[in-house]
DNA sequence: ATTGATTGTTACATCTTGTAACGGTACATT
DNA sequence: AATGTACCGTTACAAGATGTAACAATCAAT
């Protein structure tokens, strides 16, 4: 039962490049390069490396347009976070979103008022986008 | 005071030693050792390597009990957690909880109406605590 | 003093991550 | 056609993280 599988998770270099593409996608490696030049000095190779390493991963994928790659995401930021947080809550919440909540209402990071808002939001949001459309699975920006 | 950190981060094997120390503590490293040894086979010195490592890293601390060291956590798991998730929403969610939540219930994690009914909850139990406490600004947890 | 339990020190092979040089190839420009 | 140019694929390699552990020093009890 070896089951290898990869390292999924971003190193904060392989980070910085999804940032880029989820913001500009699709985008070729050089013009990535070309943005992560602001605050590294990579080389075309180290660039092209990481979204190689990115594709091994399955965080992005590309086309072949002429000649050149095109890059874009593969997976969703949201969906990546969602799933690293399923992840935390499984490891160290014994599984319960709940617990995760209490926690974050007890680091401060939010607050339980605001907690209701949101929820109450999302409910009120989800209730009526499921009225409206009732079975596609299309998401709003 | 805070100076060069290393990777706070904890490893899969760091990890399943601090899921026995969460349980369990406190324990000796042999404890810890025995109980490992029904996934992992590993020798004592390995057991306390981690253990060290822990340490460094201020997951564990000890006491010195005779010439035993009886380690326990120096952090709760959900501290782990909610600090973990901290980090996920500002890389994926633009630093959004919000975001996060919207994920977790369009990825079916958990339903908006539970997702309500929790943050009702807390907001309850919150309310009462704080009522209950009313003078004590620290909050011992 | 010898033994047994525990800790401290040190080691090391793998992997992962950051970083990149080289070499091949197809397209564009003389 | 010959050459330069823009990309891609392959390969490399040092530093740090991880898993795994042997060996040495110590203390407590026999």
């Amino acid at each position: 039962m070896a089951k290898k599988q990869k390292q999924l998770s971003l190193s904060p270099l392989e980070n910085a490049v999804m940032q880029i593409v989820w913001d500009d996608q699709p985008l070729s490696a050089d013009q990535i390069r070309a943005k992560m030049d602001r605050t590294h000095g990579l080389k075309d190779s180290t660039v092209r490396t990481l979204l190689r390493r990115l594709e091994e991963k399955g965080y992005v994928k590309h086309d072949v347009e002429g000649r050149t790659y095109i890059y874009r995401a593969a997976v969703e930021p949201t969906h990546v976070a969602t799933s690293a947080v399923k992840t935390i809550v499984d490891k160290f919440c014994a599984g319960s979103v709940e617990h995760l909540l209490v926690g974050l209402v007890d680091d401060k990071q939010i607050t339980p008022k605001r907690l209701k808002e949101l929820a109450n939001k999302i409910a009120a949001a989800e209730a009526k986008e499921s009225k409206a459309k009732g079975k596609s699975k299309k998401k709003r920006k």
